[in-house]
DNA sequence: AGCGTCCAATACCCTTTGGGTATGTCTGGC
DNA sequence: GCCAGACATACCCAAAGGGTATTGGACGCT
């Protein structure tokens, strides 16, 4: 698990869509749906159903996308919390 | 910065020494010592202090340290919530 | 002072990962 | 039946990450 991971799947979730969310994060589609297939399968569970109109949380990507948020949140904090100068660059 | 890079962090600040970190990790000490420098450029801010005996956490480093801890430790507990399974083998 | 030891840093190579483009497959609407 | 939209797959290429070998520097001992 990576935090780009993490990053990708929240956007996916906030979207519902993942060309959506790959715009939104300037990448392409591929790279959003294979990350994500390499998530479920690291955690050993799905965290979206697949539909045609796009993508829907299931209850444990209900549950894992708090966490995931949270480790985000976190990781914000701790960069902020140093450079200063760095960090209120990056806030921009 | 990555979730590895914040594990291999915590372990020099642990270990006080990189080659020992890297005996830990299962890792040679050169990738240690290539992704601590990478970590510290990206903060912009020095994390130890090298010295001839090991290395030495700054006070940058002591703040740092707190937060990465708890990121990993969050990270651990969304793993945890969700298969089950393939947390508690993970956990042994 | 000189030597040996220990540690981190650097150089170089190779494998793996990650993203991009093109295309396939399926579903739903007209 | 056809088209449009959405995710999945195949393939390629660049970038990241780790390994081995080596260098450079600091400390301790004699």
């Amino acid at each position: 698990m990576s935090l780009v991971q993490l990053e990708y799947f929240v956007a996916i979730a906030e979207e519902g869509n993942i060309g959506r969310a790959a715009r939104r994060l300037h990448v392409s589609q591929p790279p959003l749906s294979r990350q994500l297939r390499s998530l479920e399968e690291e955690l050993g569970a799905e965290l979206f159903k697949r539909t045609a109109r796009g993508v829907q949380l299931l209850p444990h990507g209900k549950t894992f996308l708090e966490h995931a948020r949270r480790v985000l949140a976190e990781v914000e904090h701790a960069k902020s919390c140093l450079g200063g100068a760095d960090a209120q660059r990056g806030k921009a």
